[in-house]
DNA sequence: TCTGGGGTCCTAGGACCC
DNA sequence: TCTGGGGTCCTAGGACCC
């Protein structure tokens, strides 16, 4: 354990245990999909690890000795190779990282039902309802730490407060390996030291305004009149900045994300091995997109009626192009011919482009989509063509059947040889 | 060889209707 | 003839999160 997180524990021991409204607790696990990439080597146990990949990848996690070299997550795999020429680079390995984090989330559940799972690694749980089992929150989070480590052999760290926000805020100053609860009458104590980047919501476009102000610490933040902030962020960022500067936060613990909450929307994108400026290869790009959103919306379930394109070019300048159609879809011929419209539209010549990218927003369930029926359309080709393609998708996998124009091989820029992995970050 | 891929939410302007 | 607001939908962009 280190340190910082020695003294986490300790401050949160040296705590009353029973802080009455403090029942929001946050756990994130350490390093996630690094952790779980070494729980099974030990060899590599004290090495500088990282999980990304790609030339032009990101570091999605890096292990505490990578950190010490100055990596982080975000970073460009580039700089961090940079950074630290040692370190054992691997890529993340989903299937198991999912199997571990539903594991994890199964585990919260026994103590609460009510768990809002964030993203892969972290969750909120509400534990008022658990108070006649353990004897406060702080042994919630005693106890879930000591569990998972003995499940899955890899640390997480824990907050415990009366908001959702501040919860989060005392699990990132616990890590790794901490638990910190924060009690009413302290609250302003913990967070008005705090950088305003810290805070979540802040992110470096916010940040460097809040520094073109003058304001740097959350206690800064709280002591600028609320109509300063709107004026600089907006009315509803700058009222809300404004309350989490001095722990005031309306959020509640909502499980999410039930069978019967749908997704708004559904989308990919792709980072071309190599820019290009060939429309073929595009093309080729935006069918096989619109050939995995529509899959998706299907399997899911659900249909759209929003397509939006978006190209990133060269420099990262990045443009969307949207239209809303007459009926909700799934299918790939009008998913892609939309993106394709809307790409020519563009009118770019020879513009490098760096990522395409196809989504499909304003989703509703299909059943309670109407589709009106065109006279000159085949009445159900497409549909039971591809009903049979998912079909065979179920069975052999994502790419069993596909557009022919994607399945000749071919060397250009998009050669699947050259694509980026599907990835996703830990923060 | 800087900078992925999956999302959500907010803002702002214009069209259009009442 | 001149000119109101309010509400909703659509589009584009941007910020943020993991």
């Amino acid at each position: 354990m280190s340190a910082a997180a020695e003294v986490a524990r300790t401050v949160a021991v040296g705590r009353r245990a029973d802080d009455g409204g403090c029942t929001v607790v946050h756990v994130d696990m350490d390093a996630f999909y690094a952790s779980v990439a070494i729980r099974d080597r030990p060899e590599l146990h004290d090495l500088p690890v990282i999980v990304g990949g790609g030339h032009r990848g990101v570091v999605l996690s890096a292990t505490y000795a990578a950190r010490a070299h100055g990596v982080h997550s975000a970073m460009s795999m580039t700089r961090a190779r940079r950074l630290c020429p040692r370190a054992v680079i691997i890529a993340p390995d989903f299937e198991e990282l999912s199997v571990v984090s539903s594991s994890v989330m199964e585990t919260f559940r026994t103590v609460t039902p009510v768990v809002e799972v964030l993203s892969m690694d972290e969750a909120f749980l509400d534990v008022s309802g658990s108070l006649l089992r353990f004897t406060s929150p702080m042994a919630v989070g005693d106890y879930l730490r000591a569990r998972i480590y003995d499940e899955q052999q890899i640390t997480c760290s824990v907050g415990v407060a009366a908001t959702p926000t501040l919860a989060k805020l005392a699990s990132q100053r616990a890590k790794p390996d901490g638990l910190l609860v924060v009690p009413r009458d302290e609250v302003t104590a913990f967070l008005h030291p705090m950088r305003v980047e810290e805070l979540w919501g802040v992110g470096e476009a916010t940040a460097t305004q809040l520094h073109r102000l003058g304001l740097r610490r959350v206690g800064d933040l709280a002591h600028t009149p609320v109509e300063v902030l709107q004026r600089a962020m907006g009315h509803r960022s700058g009222a809300q900045l404004h309350a989490l500067a001095w722990g005031v936060d309306d959020r509640v613990v909502t499980p999410r994300r039930g069978p019967d909450e749908p997704e708004r929307s559904i989308g990919s994108d792709e980072t071309f091995g190599r820019d290009t400026d060939d429309e073929v290869v595009v093309r080729r790009e935006l069918l096989r997109l619109s050939t995995k959103v529509a899959m998706r919306l299907r399997a899911a379930g659900v249909c759209g009626r929003t397509v939006t394109l978006k190209v990133r070019f060269h420099d990262f300048t990045t443009i969307t192009r949207s239209r809303t159609l007459h009926d909700a879809t799934s299918g790939t011929p009008e998913i892609y011919a939309t993106a394709v419209d809307l790409f020519s539209r563009l009118g770019l010549e020879r513009a490098r482009i760096r990522l395409v990218g196809v989504r499909v927003e304003g989703l509703v369930d299909v059943t309670l989509a109407t589709r009106q029926l065109r006279l000159d359309e085949p009445a159900r080709g497409w549909e039971d063509a591809e009903r049979a393609v998912d079909l065979a998708a179920n069975r052999f996998g994502g790419s069993a059947v596909q557009p022919a124009t994607l399945l000749q091989r071919f060397s250009g820029p998009a050669g699947r040889g050259q694509r980026q992995p599907t990835t996703r970050r830990e923060r």
